[in-house]
DNA sequence: GGTATTTTACGATTTCTTTCGGAAAAGCGC
DNA sequence: GCGCTTTTCCGAAAGAAATCGTAAAATACC
């Protein structure tokens, strides 16, 4: 039946890929029209968008997927933060007591790594270098604490920094700790962003920082983003939430990597 | 227009994200009308209109629905409680009106300019270069505008980045204005600031701008402040507003610049 | 042999509809 | 204004159809 053009045999990534690049063109697909196009069964289509859905590259829906900006929007932002405001609070406060005074930090723009500017605000010479606005935002009023922030070009998503031009300005600094947060954290793939230059403005600070500590909530485990910036290797300790399974938290402890979980 | 039908089958999450373009757009929707659009029962309709009121992305009525009254508190500078903000939004529309599509313009971190950076958010393919927190946070939601901001140690007092490790990385850029709000603006000492630092971080892009644009309201003629930024024959261009006397404005206007009085 | 991929089978889940009793608005007579 | 009826609207329940996920079996490939 399948006169279309794509009879041929696929590898799983094409396949995959073919989607992916179908739902960008038209918005959405039909689990039943791929399986037709493709000449496979819709429990493998299910499969194939499962996964991609699991890289949110697709949101899936009832009988297909639609492109990400097709989709309802999340938990408005508002009710979402008092949702998990304990967590992050919790996080951030777990943070904030292994940054010592005298310190110099680097913070991302994460929500988890805004929570621990917060709890740093009494502190003293403290020296936070971010790239994230809403970190230096936070930080107008805490007078103890001197903000840095590297050049570059805003990215709206995040409202941070990206694309510095010379990162090199920070190298004179001796940064104690980073804080990083992530969009997944997998034991082959590292630390993942989804977005390709946030990863690349992370990549080098990574380096730079004496300590990686990456903050990550329980969802963020086994999943996989777009871009990877830092390898395991390169973490010296996960925080975390409580609801991470014992399973993963012993295979990332067996790199070597101390576990928080809050 | 208006009475497009969507006779299409759509996924549940099409239909309610259809839904809520409706509502924004239009204000309001009934069950009664979105039920014969989609095809589907009054009880789905309503369904999908309790799913949106539960994440408060509407607010749910008898017979229908209407926006929610999304009032979120902006964090911005509360500098809108001076009583010059009619003569500050005046100055912005001059100044934005002098920037031309296509343009790379620098924005100080002053009240003037951010009064400039709103009047640009609608604009596409201008490129805006500051050291002012509020300037960035502004332009968030003005797709069409890239932000590049130097790198530096944040200054509480104005929200912005100083001592920028390298200005070079903006040489690249070919700033075609640059906007200076001051402190004082006299014969003699030219544009001077109350800051030191902040001087001599508008001093070498003062030398950058092909085109430097002074905005001073009539309180800071003939005042000076501590250190000068900018001679007079560096500047092309004043804003400022009609409160101004003649004379002073003959006097500047002897020197060869622009001076425009809104 | 072994591994990766896909299919088939089937019970579970989601989505949508119809139905129905009761609550909320709208008319209406006063 | 006040009570009354009528109409509209609501939410819950039950059932039908489509869709889903899982797990074991089948297929392909090395």
């Amino acid at each position: 039946m399948g006169t279309r053009s794509v009879t041929k045999d696929l590898f799983l990534e094409e396949r995959r890929q073919e989607i992916l690049r179908r739902v960008n063109e038209l918005g959405r697909v039909s689990v039943g029209d791929l399986s037709q196009e493709f000449c496979v069964s819709e429990v493998t289509i299910r499969a194939d968008l499962q996964a991609l859905a699991d890289s949110n590259l697709v949101v899936r829906t009832h009988g297909g997927a639609v492109t990400a900006n097709r989709a309802l929007p999340d938990i408005s932002l508002s009710s979402r933060l008092t949702q998990q405001v304990r967590e992050k609070d919790r996080i951030g406060e777990a943070g904030a007591a292994m940054v010592m005074d005298g310190d110099a930090i680097f913070l991302d723009s994460s929500s988890t790594a805004l929570a621990i500017a917060r709890q740093l605000k009494g502190r003293r010479h403290v020296t936070v270098i971010s790239n994230s606005l809403a970190v230096a935002q936070e930080m107008l009023d805490a007078p103890g604490v001197t903000v840095v922030m590297p050049g570059g070009t805003l990215r709206r998503e995040t409202a941070s920094l990206i694309r510095a031009d010379s990162l090199d300005a920070l190298r004179r600094f001796n940064i104690q700790k980073g804080f990083f947060g992530a969009h997944g954290l997998s034991v082959p793939e590292g630390l993942t962003d989804v977005s390709a230059d946030e990863a690349d403005m992370k990549r080098p600070l990574v380096a730079m920082c004496r300590r990686v500590i990456a903050i990550v909530d329980a969802t963020k485990w086994g999943r996989v983003g777009l871009a990877s910036f830092a390898r395991l290797d390169q973490i010296h300790c996960v925080i975390t939430d409580s609801h991470v399974s014992a399973e993963w938290m012993d295979q990332v402890r067996a790199q070597g990597i101390e576990v928080i979980a809050v």
